[in-house]
DNA sequence: GACATTTGACCGAC
DNA sequence: GTCGGTCAAATGTC
């Protein structure tokens, strides 16, 4: 455990003197052949948390709910057009994907689409940050049913938040909303994912999360990590880095 | 009334 | 032309 620890610091380490040299590289003006450098510092950044918070979580399994996460370093898509009929269709953007038994992760999210896929049992749904207004927030999730009836689900995440991240009390929130949630229908347009049944499947899961959380101090996951770094005396010099700080675990992690 | 969800239409990529 | 992603009016919930 202790030399988890120490590589642990080490990762860690790394991780923030390389935040530094981007942030001085950022604090000079950007041009082409800058932007690489910054794309590379990023990457650096990302795998040294990463491969922190693998020491403390191993596996990114959560208590038994599969949860293999999938990097795409693909660069970000140009800016998009918001107004209707006027829009780019994002081809080439930042995502990863998750499969997990529970749609919540903490973040509060908004639907504003469903599709049938085609050769697909069940259909897509489409979520944007609630803060997309307010906070100008532009992160995306995409959930869909695995067709292999074992009620697990691909949510493929794109763009980062740049809204305020979950506390710590996130899981207290994922399940407030759930509860809330449970009036609503998931879905009219396709019966097998839409009866309260299904509904309550998700709010077990939930609960169940963030009850043996509780019990078994679960709360280990990297988000929680992340946010101990930020808040807690972790490390008091990283404390005190107040750029560091303003930066959500999501920037880091999957820039 | 405010906010979230549903759903058909619209649009771009292929 | 087809398919997947997004928009926005209509509708639902609190």
């Amino acid at each position: 455990m202790e030399i988890n620890k120490k590589k642990l610091v080490e990762t860690l380490i790394k991780g923030r003197n390389s935040a530094k040299r981007l942030q001085a590289l950022l604090h000079q003006k950007v041009n082409d052949d800058e932007l690489a450098s910054v794309d590379g510092l990023v990457n650096e950044i990302s795998e040294s948390f990463y491969h922190g918070l693998l020491v403390l979580t191993p596996t990114s399994t959560h208590l038994g709910l599969a949860c293999n996460l999938v990097f795409h370093g693909k660069p970000p898509a140009p800016a998009i057009k918001e107004r209707r009929g006027c829009y780019k269709r994002r081809k080439t953007i930042d995502s990863r994907i998750e499969v997990s038994g529970t749609i919540g992760d903490g973040y509060s999210w908004r639907k504003y689409g469903q599709k049938g896929i085609l050769n697909s049992k069940f259909p897509r749904c489409y979520f944007r940050c609630t803060h997309k207004h307010v906070q100008g927030c532009k992160a995306l999730k995409q959930v869909q049913q695995l067709e292999d009836d074992s009620n697990m689900f691909e949510i493929r995440y794109i763009g980062h938040h740049t809204c305020a991240p979950p506390n710590t009390s996130s899981h207290h929130r994922v399940v407030l909303d759930s509860k809330k949630f449970k009036n609503r229908h998931f879905s009219q347009s396709n019966p097998s994912i839409s009866t309260n049944n299904q509904n309550d499947a998700f709010l077990k899961q939930e609960d169940l999360c963030y009850n043996v959380s509780l019990a078994n101090d679960a709360q280990l996951t990297p988000a929680w990590v992340w946010n101990e770094i930020i808040t807690d005396d972790f490390d008091e010099s990283f404390k005190s880095d107040q750029t560091l700080s303003d930066i959500s675990f999501d920037d880091v992690m999957f820039s």
